[in-house]
This record gives C-alpha cells, structure tokens and sequence, in this order.
DNA sequence: TTGACATAATACCATTTGGTTTTATATGTA
DNA sequence: TACATATAAAACCAAATGGTATTATGTCAA
C-alpha cells in the first residue's frame, strides 16, 4: 500500500468496452443480441419480437452499437443490425483478466494451506 | 419461424443473474470487484479506494450483493465484502450460451460457403 | 410526382441511478 | 458507563434511463 493513492481507474481499454457493459445491463438488450445471433434483422423485424414500440427498441439498438455489440450497415430504406463478435470479446476479456487475478488468489491460497500441511 | 410468438424471455436464472448484469455496469463496481480479487475488504477499506464518501460505496457493494457478485460476513462492528465466484460464473455463462449461439451460425455459414464451393 | 414505408429525430414523462448529507444503531474499549 | 468507531438508514437532488407519441427525412414503386 503506498502512499495511500486513490485508483478508479477501469484499466481495459477505458471509455470503449466500458459502454458493452452498460448495454448489458438492460435484459432487453440482451434478448437482442441473442436474436441477432440466430440472423441479421432490420429493427422492424427485433422490433416484432417485443411489446414496445420500434423507436423503443431502436434506442436499444442504438446503445448497443454505441457499446460495440452490434453493428449497421444501411442498406436502402432500412438498417441492418449485425452482431459484433469483436465488442463482445472486449466484455469477455474482462472476464478473462478478472479470472487470471481470481485464479491466483485460489492457488496461492492452495499453495499457503499445503505449506501449512507440510510445516505441521 | 412458428406462430409469429413474442418472446422477451432472459433464458437463463431469470431475474438473479439479471442484477449480475445490472452491477457490472457501473465503472466503480467493476474497480470494486479487481479489489477484492486482491484480497477481502472492509467497506471502510473498499472506500478508501475511491474519492466519493463511505455511504455511496455502500450502497455499490449493496447493488454487488444483490447481483450475487460479492458476499458479506459481519464481523463485529465491521463488515468483510468477499468476492463471490458462484455469482461471477453465472454471468460468464451467459456468455457460454451465448457463444454457443454465435458459433452455430459461424458454422452453418462455413458449411454453406464450403457447398457453395463443391456445387461450383 | 405521389404515396407508402422504414428509419431518424425530437419533445416529453416517470422511474432509476449515483451521489450527497444527516441521523441512527451497534459494537468495541477506556 | 461513556465515548469513539463502523456501518445502516433515510431524505434529498441532479442526471441518466426506458419508455411514449409526434413529426421529419429518405427511398422504393406505381
């Protein structure tokens, strides 16, 4: 502990994958990207899966690009909304960075208890 | 594609990991979360992290026990906040699911490119 | 050009969120 | 007992969120 310095930092990639988590959070949304996997939809077609209206669920749509979940490619009239497998590994790699620091703990406490076994 | 059915469903533990989403959305309680990986923490530790006051690091690890992402031990007049896995994994398996989806349609469209190739 | 249609943009509203300050309630300890 | 300390609880506030309805804008087709 040094000298009682202040960190709130987010240390990913800050300010990006940092709006994935926020359109996460919305269970909607989620629903959403599970849709897309399955295909490619206009937010006609997402819009028919839900009750609200499609400028409820164009907003939806609009946070998840902004979190680089899905992206756009306007295509005449409509929009088509594509997942983005490049925005969902940025969450996913949180994860990964989080379980190395989980992982550690366990086996340095696993290696603690063994050296308390053979210390006995 | 069957009756024209809505659905809005979460598919998973619905309404528990739900609130693991909802409490990872927040920078501060992700940050909060890298500190307990390190080791377990009083709130009064917690906060020293961080420059808002002691109550509004309370209610974040409030909102990280109601997601099931952290557990708390009273300890005598002080409370120890612990990482909890359990409530982590839920929310990678998500993912799992997720990628499951994702990889399906990988395939599918690697299959239908490879007959494409062959019928040529 | 006119009309239908898909999305965009805007204004508006209720509720939730993230923070504050202030006031309790326990719990150790002199 | 009395006091300091750690958390709990409540009231309050500004801003963000999730939705609505209404009004553009752009594009296809007759």
């Amino acid at each position: 502990m040094d000298h009682h310095r202040s960190d709130t930092s987010d240390v990913t990639l800050s300010g990006v994958e940092q709006l994935g988590f926020r359109a996460l959070a919305d269970p909607t949304r989620r629903s959403i990207l599970r849709l897309l996997a399955a295909s490619d939809m206009t937010i006609a077609e997402v819009a028919e899966n839900f009750q609200m209206t499609r400028a409820a669920v164009k907003k939806h749509l609009t946070i998840l690009d902004e979190g680089n979940l899905i992206s756009v490619q306007t295509r005449g009239r409509s929009r088509l909304n594509t997942l983005n497998a490049d925005g969902l590994r940025d969450v996913f790699d949180w994860f990964e960075y989080f379980n190395a620091f989980w992982d550690d703990r366990l086996n340095t406490l696993k290696t603690e208890i063994e050296k308390d076994i053979k210390t006995q």
